[in-house]
DNA sequence: TTGTAGGCGTTATCAG
DNA sequence: CTGATAACGCCTACAA
């Protein structure tokens, strides 16, 4: 710095004031203002980000805490977008994977304070409860994709809303019984989304009938057990909504093997847009996708932009190389930012929006096939798409 | 931490000597060196890391450079054994994904080096040839899973050997018609596979027969066509080693179709040990498994164990909470580590261990099932695996 | 409109 | 064996 500004013939401070382009001293000359940034393109000066972060006391970058990394795909996609955010917002992110290990997690606290993080993601595989460590309850932290009751602000999945459009998506194809094969009754995730299934059948004035729903695992296996429980019934739903893509492969596997066909005979919608199954089953599954990367974009908004709220809320920081932060989630679909009155938190849900393919149709009139195929497929993996008798379009 | 001094009652010095066990101050009371530590506890004191880096001019954490987080799912085993080792040795692990952006990379260059990080990894998601920026021309930086040519140390899958051990599998079970569905032919990886491939036959006496050699996309239908045309063949293969678990999927789908039960009248072995294919498989799949997680303690091994090597080796660091880094690649299984006279690089090959499953026996003499089976499974996901047929161990 | 000086929390050099 | 003291590179009130 000291050579930039020799070169340039002018102070150190007046080249601090020219790289960080200082409002107070818009009293500078156009030319000392190009003869500094000359300086700086011919000895390609750096300003040393860690001094700044010690004159300033932030160092202008985010933790992101997380269980896990590899347990499910989706992961990513919250770290890019909170990557995404960050970045234009001139902040790096490190994410620190605990694996639910106390020394990891001991350390990455320890990481986190003694490296001055400015802020910290608190994040999960899947939604659940934390309790954020008390170390942290003086900074700006928000939770994405867990709670904790702690007040901290949260942003999660619009779970309800999201089984909803599934139901109505059901619902609209003129479906009146609907077999719903929920999660884990014990995750938050399957409460939300029998809310919102009743919520669906509520609002089209439909029974809820409490046979047909079902408690699955998530996994194929079970998806297929639920879904021939419910065809076998003597009175069968004409549709099945299932609570992960993996469940609704079950149910697709269910219907080949009563002889049902896909959308004609029975529709079928799943959860997750897990694309290696959604996307590629045949038919090409309806579903509905989580919003994990608005999800991480929006945790980022919460900690850049200040709000009124009660903890959390870093400085709005000097605008990084690509421009500053959009409001607040700007450009996502937020379904509900609630402050509620008796925690004292405050909770962005983002839209989990359905993903309209091929495995929804009108119900069928005519009988329903009988048919016992042959034990089916002998793999538990992907069939190749193009021998397949189901498939609707291309 | 002149409060700890004062309450101490030691000089500044002093504290700093026992918080970092300075060597050179061996000569501390062990009287003073307690009431600094009692010190320290009661204001619970830490150390300044950027205050710290700024001194010494290390900021003690590490870069990782990335295409693409979101593409494959191996891409956080690498993460995590980055991050293992680096917490081990003291540091921290920020990574930075570029999405094949060149503003985002440039971006993550900028900040690599205005944020004085230590060393850089430079990795990919899948494995090819890269060119490293310029600027880094000067910091110690290791290749993972691509190379350059530019002379930097490098850590690569073993491919060569792993596709060998995948066909020494089948040749050990008897098979002397070994079909090779490998890979694009564009890819490092394709070639290096049909290398061990090869290998092995001429190992075992065998002949290299090319027409039973295909080059697929790494995709189910790929798998499943080239593995049709194979067994249609007036001289089937007995068995079929395949480039991809997804195209080994494929394979099962073929063999089901013509009446084929696996491992009984044909084995095959996939590659890669995607766990959502090869072991949900049934029966489950013999495959060969990537080193991801290893292939990441390597590379930080490589940066923070000084090698003689041409480029790249960060100072072996003041060890972390977590004892020191032991030596490079301890524990794992290196297949090879060259110094190539030529380019003058250092490549560290990570063996490719294969996972013995389900999927292989000895070829069968019984006159193959000509069975044309109904057209198969419905879609294209995972079969449930209790209705399967082929099973062979619960 | 620009320059001066003090200090952020550490570490490292040198006396005592 | 311990304690001043000078950087490290930057920001910023204040002076010029």
């Amino acid at each position: 710095m000291a050579q930039v500004a020799r070169l340039a013939e002018v102070s150190i401070a007046t080249v601090s004031f020219v790289v960080n382009d200082d409002p107070k001293a818009k009293t500078l000359t156009q030319a000392t203002r190009d003869r500094v940034l000359e300086a700086v393109r011919m000895l390609d000066y750096r300003p040393n980000l860690q001094a700044r972060g010690l004159r300033t006391q932030r160092s202008h970058s985010i933790a992101v805490l997380t269980d896990h990394l590899t347990a499910v795909p989706f992961a990513n996609s919250t770290i890019r977008g909170v990557q995404e955010r960050a970045w234009a917002g001139g902040y790096l992110v490190t994410t620190m994977t605990t694996d639910d290990n106390a020394e990891l997690a001991a350390h990455a606290v320890e990481m986190v304070l003694a490296r001055q993080f400015d802020a910290v993601i608190v994040t999960t595989a899947y939604t659940h409860e934390v309790t954020v460590p008390s170390e942290f309850a003086a900074m700006p932290l928000v939770l994405l994709n867990c709670f904790s009751g702690d007040g901290y602000r949260t942003v999660l999945p619009g779970e309800r809303a999201g089984a909803r459009s599934a139901a109505k998506v059901l619902i609209d194809a003129g479906h009146t019984r609907i077999g719903f094969i929920n999660g884990l009754r014990t995750t938050w995730a399957a409460g939300e989304r029998r809310l919102g299934y009743r919520d669906a059948l509520r609002e089209a004035g439909l029974e809820y009938d409490r046979t047909l729903v079902r408690s699955g695992t998530y996994e194929t296996d079970s998806g297929y057990r639920h879904a021939m429980a419910l065809l076998d019934r003597a009175d069968p739903p004409t549709a099945i909504m299932c609570a992960s893509d993996r469940m609704a492969v079950g149910a697709y596997y269910a219907a080949y093997q009563r002889g049902l066909r896909i959308p004609e005979d029975l529709s079928v919608v799943g959860y997750d847009n897990h694309t290696e199954f959604s996307e590629h089953a045949v038919p090409a599954m309806t579903t509905v996708s989580l919003p994990y990367y608005e999800m991480g974009l929006a945790a980022v908004d919460l900690l850049l932009a200040p709000e009124r709220a009660g903890k959390g809320g870093a400085a709005a920081g000097a605008g990084g190389t690509a421009g500053a932060a959009t409001g607040a989630a700007g450009g996502t679909r937020v379904v509900a930012s609630t402050t509620s009155g008796a925690t004292g938190s405050h909770v962005t849900e983002i839209a989990c929006e359905p993903v309209i393919r091929q495995s929804v149709a009108a119900p069928s009139s005519r009988p329903r096939a009988r048919v016992q195929h042959p034990v089916g497929s002998p793999i538990d993996a992907p069939a190749p798409r193009e021998r397949v008798p189901l498939e609707v379009t291309s």
